[in-house]
DNA sequence: TAACTGTATTATAATTTTATAATATTGTAA
DNA sequence: TTACAATATTATAAAATTATAATACAGTTA
């Protein structure tokens, strides 16, 4: 691969990256993994203030890492983006066993 | 994997990961990930100022993502946390395909 | 030893991210 | 329709990161 290239795509995916770099920002997207979630849950499982965890969602969401789905007065939110769900898989296998 | 141990893991592998969030530096990992490199060829490959280079190295060389070796008056870095190396490989599969 | 090359350091300004608190909105159930 | 639960928004303060410029240092070579 040659070095235009990758700096293109090192570009986009350093920009996905970004959001695997917050422990509990990561820890959302771990406990997404296995599919999705609300909000309440996620704040209460990963301990963030019921704000900051709506903050990180939506801001996962505008940059099409997660998906939304509303029921009742309920946000589910989940992982849309199948190479972020493929790169959780892969770091779980690297750095938890 | 349980909720408590899966927080310690994400706090340590965040710190990691927080390397990989910014583009040039992101780009100087792949570019190390196929063996060792001098200052000056690194900063000339990524585009950034030798001074940014260099303070960029020197952080992940603290943070254990990167090894040093000296010879002559040059300084070769080189990727010595082997999961970040499996990580940079795993992610070249799912990005640079 | 003088000049040069490669690398590191320092200080600082600019920007971005993170944290916190307060409040607003929306749907639901009593 | 009132009250409540779930979520979102806003503003702002604090902290961390990034960028830039200037300078220092160390080894090499003329």
């Amino acid at each position: 691969m040659d070095m235009k290239l990758m700096q293109e795509k090192c570009v986009e995916v350093a920009s996905l990256l970004k959001h695997f770099s917050h422990p509990q920002r990561l820890l959302i997207l771990c406990y997404l993994s296995d599919g999705e979630k609300q909000v309440t849950d996620i704040h209460e499982a990963v301990g963030l203030s019921q704000s900051q965890t709506s903050q990180f969602l939506k801001r996962m969401q505008n940059e099409g890492l997660l998906g939304l789905r509303r029921e009742k007065n309920y946000s589910f939110y989940y992982v849309e983006n199948p190479d972020v769900l493929k790169l959780l898989k892969s770091m779980q296998k690297i750095f938890c066993k």
